[in-house]
RNA sequence: GGGCCGUUAGCUCAGAGGUAGAGCAGCGGACUUUUAAUCCGUUGGUCGCGGGUUCAAUCCCCGCACGACCCA
């Protein structure tokens, strides 16, 4: 196969390096300061106070731009935290750093040490008195000013998308810091963070389908899970009381802005606590965050002007179709009238699906996307929620709500189910469902209702949507704008 | 799964049924304070893949692959 001329340019460039006896990969040096140490230190010092210095200062990253003037040049170097300018000068550095140089090419990894000083047009600048070549690319870089725009080149290569662009990298510095504030609230709190199966021999905690997998030496299926629910309400079970765990969930579901197969939630577990106590809890942790990120309970998502002030609002789901998708109160209890409104919002129902089940597919259809600002819907019927507890005033609806901001689910929580026979049931009445084509529905149990007899404190829980939420604290319209490597078909060669 | 749009140089993009273009990057030259440096010269293409129509297809038609967006 013909080499192409770009890279058999940047072959002879290595030989003649070699030639010169340069290591192309050396790591026997190491750069004493960053270019945002520097900027901190000295971005406010003028010539004068730059000329007293006596110190040298030392940054390494990727060559980003060369401007070159024959016999001088000035360079960008590019480190985690930013860019800086060095000036590479033909009488400053030694003659075999200076061959080094004339050798570059954009996107090498290089070192550079010497003084600061301000150049005429006042940017601070390294003097480079040494030059190392630290790491040599034989590729060229996407282009230095519209950067990498094809969105598959950005997926699939994301360390391109990631030299070439401070913004993506600035989402993921951010992504990190919201992962972090959240351990902080949690920590404070006494939540204690654990660690449970991603592989489990049942998929359960959630209604979803499942990714299959295989053990070998047991000669065992398994499944990647689809929450970690089960295992976490277990050690509730055994005393731990308040647990948390942010993790990666799987499933086997389509791929949409909002959807990648595997995603990160946080889920906890909190006892003698209640659906109502996770409410407040969420608009301090979302303050909390806000607070950090934006500096206040305020920002613009996608062009919308979201406002975390608490309290939020509060709406049954019953309520919500009334007032938001237009049904008659008096037509929610009654099973043809609310299959009839589902058919003519254009919802694939079933006519024995059960009625909380429609009335889901009726809020999906029609009420979610009118949620804008954070709202909890609440009182979920018992059909689709099979792990969480009975409202006192109707064991028809569950103390449960979901959390919608920007008509987007971002967190589901409830009082937890910790009556075993009735948990029993819930399963049962799952199964039909199951057996009526409903391959969502969940699966019996028999180990996690062992696990409920031994009497598990009452409890509510709560899962937060890590992916989804990093887009509304990043205005990304895609949830794989927040993961660095979003799921993709695999690309035949 | 359906609809729609896209795929042209390393990158960002034009283009037309008849020899495929620009900018940046690269290469050669000038230049010791530039800021997308500038100036002169220049290399670089399986026009996503496979069929079909045509004297001729990268362009028109069909299929496929991958991606984006909308919908389910």
């Amino acid at each position: 196969m013909e080499e192409h001329d770009l890279l058999k340019v940047r072959r002879e460039k290595i030989a003649a390096l070699q030639e010169a006896g340069v290591n192309l990969y050396p790591n026997d040096i190491k750069p004493e300061n960053t270019t945002a140490d520097i900027f901190a230190g000295y971005g406010n010092s003028d010539s004068e106070a730059l000329s007293e210095l006596t110190s040298r200062f030392s940054i390494a990253g990727r060559l980003m731009a060369v401007r070159s003037f024959g016999k001088a040049a000035f360079i960008k170097i590019q480190d985690r935290k930013g860019q800086m300018q060095g000036y590479v000068a033909k009488d400053i550095l030694s003659e075999s750093a200076y061959f080094v140089f004339k050798k570059l090419d954009i996107g090498d990894i290089i070192y550079i040490s010497g003084k600061l000083f301000r150049t005429k047009t006042n940017e601070l600048t390294i003097e480079a008195e040494e030059l190392r070549l630290m790491a040599k690319s034989l590729h060229p870089l996407p282009e230095k000013w519209h950067g990498l725009t094809d969105v598959e080149t950005r997926y699939r290569q994301r360390h391109l998308d990631l030299i070439s662009s401070s913004k993506v990298k600035e989402t993921f510095y951010r992504r990190s810091r919201i992962i972090h504030l959240i351990r902080q609230f949690m920590d404070k709190h006494d939540f204690l963070e654990v660690e449970t199966p991603m592989m489990q021999p049942r998929a359960g905690g959630a209604m979803a389908r499942p990714f299959k997998t295989h053990h070998n030496a047991l000669d065992m299926d398994f499944y990647l899970r689809i929450a970690p629910e089960l295992y976490l309400k277990r050690l509730v079970t055994g005393g731990l009381e308040r647990v948390y765990e942010i993790n990666r969930n799987f499933r086997n579901e389509g791929i949409s802005t909002f959807h990648n197969p595997e995603f990160t939630m946080m889920e906890f577990y909190w006892s003698y606590a209640t659906y109502e106590d996770l409410m407040s809890f969420t608009e301090e942790l979302f303050a909390y965050l806000a607070k950090d990120i934006f500096g206040g309970l305020k920002f613009i998502y996608q062009e919308k002007e979201i406002d975390l002030t608490p309290p939020w609002r509060r709406l049954s789901v019953k309520d919500a179709l009334v007032e938001l998708a237009g049904m008659e109160k008096s037509a929610l209890d009654d099973p043809a009238r609310v299959l009839a409104f589902a058919r003519k919002t254009g919802c694939d129902v079933k006519d024995t699906d059960p009625l909380g089940k429609i009335l889901m597919a009726v809020f999906d259809e029609v009420v979610e996307e009118k949620l804008t600002a954070p709202t909890f819907i609440t009182r979920y019927p018992v059909a689709v929620s099979p792990l969480s507890r009975r409202s006192k005033d109707d064991p028809e609806l569950t103390d449960r709500f979901e959390l919608y901001i920007c008509g987007r689910e971002i967190a589901n929580a409830f009082s937890e189910l910790n009556d075993p026979a009735d948990q029993r049931e819930r399963f049962l009445a799952q199964i039909k469902e199951r057996e009526a084509g409903d391959d969502e529905a969940h699966e019996m149990d028999e180990d996690y209702i062992h696990t409920l007899e031994y009497a598990m404190p009452p409890t509510a829980g709560e899962g937060i949507g890590i992916d989804r939420l990093v887009m509304l604290f990043t205005d990304s319209a895609s949830i794989r704008d927040v993961i660095l490597f979003p799921l993709l078909r695999a690309k035949q060669e």
